[in-house]
DNA sequence: GTCTATAAGAAGATAGAC
DNA sequence: GTCTATCTTCTTATAGAC
C-alpha cells in the first residue's frame, strides 16, 4: 500500500478509537512511520485527511449498494431465495448482516468513526442514517415484500415487519459496538430473535399451532 | 441557579454539541457569564467539569431509577395497570418513554454526550448501555412478563418480546437524535410498530382473527 | 469570586536542506 | 518525499490585584 492511502488508514483507525479532536497529526505520522511534516506532501492539511476517508466511505458504499451485496448473492437471485425461504435460511439472512456490519474491519472503524463525529459534521450523520438504518430497511423491505407475496410469510404491514427483523438487530450491533465481550450472549438474542420473529409472522398454520403448543407448554408460571 | 451548578449546565450543553475536546473553558466561562480564569475558582479543572456531569448523570439516573418513573406511576402501580392492558395503553406506554427520551432537556443532552465520547471513556459506553438498553429492557420485560402471567399477551420468550417491543423505539430515538426532522415519520412508525406487536403477541383470539381478515384484505399485490 | 495579565505547553502547519 | 528546525496559534491554567 502506498504511503497515501496508508496514512487515510491509519487515521481512520485513530480517529475511530478516539475522535478527529484527539488525533494529532504527528500520532498519524508515526503510525505510518514518517514525520508530522512528510504528511503534508500527500495532503493540505488533517482536514483533508479527514475528507479523503469519507470519500472513500461513500465510494465503498455506493460499491457495495449498502446491505445489498452481504450475502454474496444480487439482488435477483436473493428475490428467488427468498419465496421459499426457512427458518434456517432467515437465521443466516440475519447472522450474516449482524457479522458483517460487525466484524468487517473497515465497516466496524468507519462506524465507529461516524458515531463519534455525527453531531460535529451532519455528513456524517447522513452517511450513519443511510447506512445503519434506511438502506437495510429498504432492501430488506424488498426482500420481506417478495417473501409475503410468495406466502411464505404474512403481514398488514411489510415496512413494519421489516422494522421487526431489522431493530433488534441494530439494537444488539451497538450493544456489540460498547462492549466486544457481549457477543455471544448478542448471537444467542439474536437466534432466539429471528425464531421468534419467523413464528410470529409465518403464514404456515402448522408453525402458528406449533407455536402454540410450546406456549402452553411453557407459560406455566 | 448558582454559578457552580450553571457551569455544569452549559458545559453539558456544549459538551453534547460538539463534544470535550472542541469545547474550550473560555467557551463555558463565557456562556455562564464569567471569564475562563473565574471558573477554576469552581472547579479544580475541565476535566474536573465533565467528571462532575458525570457524576450528576449518575445521581439523576439513580432518582429516576432508570424507566422506572417514566410513566408517573410506581413499579407496583404499573404491575397492576398492566395485568389488562389494552393496545391504547401499550401505545401509551411506547409513546411516553419514546418521548420522554427525545424531548426531557437533560436526557437529550446527556445521551448526546455519551454517544460522542463514549469510546472516549468507557465510563460513558457503560453509563448508555445501562439508560438505553439494559434497563428499560430490564423493567419493561418485568412489565411483560406480569402482562404475559395474567394473560392479556402470550409468548415462549418474554426476553425475546421485550426485545421486539423495545428495539424499534430504540432505533427510531436514534434516528430522531441524528435528524429531528424525522420525529413526525418516527411517531407513525412508532404507533404502526406498537399496534402490529399487540396483534402478534395478543393472546385474544379475536384479535388473531380480527388480524388475519386485515391481512388478507390488505395483501393483494 | 471575578478580573487582567501572562505563563506553559500543545498541536497544526511551513521553510528549506537533503 | 522525508527530514529537522521553527513559527504561529490556540488552549489550559496560574498569579496576583480588586
Amino acid at each position: 500500500m502506498d504511503t497515501k492511502q496508508r496514512i487515510l488508514d491509519e487515521a481512520l483507525t485513530l480517529f475511530s478509537e478516539k475522535g478527529y479532536a484527539n488525533v494529532y497529526v504527528a500520532d498519524i505520522a508515526e503510525r505510518v512511520g514518517i514525520k508530522a511534516p512528510s504528511l503534508y506532501k500527500h495532503y493540505k492539511n488533517k482536514q483533508a485527511i479527514f475528507d479523503a476517508i469519507l470519500e472513500e466511505m461513500n465510494r465503498r458504499f455506493l460499491e457495495t449498494a449498502g446491505a445489498l451485496q452481504i450475502n454474496g448473492a444480487d439482488a435477483v437471485a436473493d428475490a428467488d431465495i427468498y419465496k421459499t425461504i426457512s427458518e434456517d435460511q432467515l437465521l443466516g439472512l440475519g447472522r450474516n448482516l449482524f457479522l458483517y456490519f460487525l466484524h468487517d474491519d473497515y465497516t466496524r472503524r468507519f462506524r465507529k468513526m461516524l458515531t463519534i463525529e455525527q453531531f460535529h459534521d451532519k455528513r456524517l450523520a447522513d452517511v450513519y442514517m443511510k447506512q445503519y438504518a434506511d438502506d437495510p430497511l429498504s432492501y430488506q423491505g424488498m426482500l420481506f415484500g417478495l417473501m409475503v407475496s410468495a406466502g411464505v410469510l404474512k403481514t398488514d404491514n411489510v415496512q413494519i415487519m421489516t422494522l421487526h427483523f431489522y431493530a433488534p438487530i441494530y439494537m444488539l450491533l451497538t450493544i456489540c459496538d460498547r462492549d466486544p465481550e457481549r457477543e455471544p450472549e448478542a448471537l444467542n438474542l439474536l437466534d432466539a430473535h429471528i425464531r421468534q420473529f419467523n413464528s410470529l409472522y409465518a403464514r404456515d398454520e402448522d408453525q402458528v399451532n406449533e407455536n402454540k403448543k410450546k406456549t402452553n407448554r411453557r407459560n406455566k408460571s
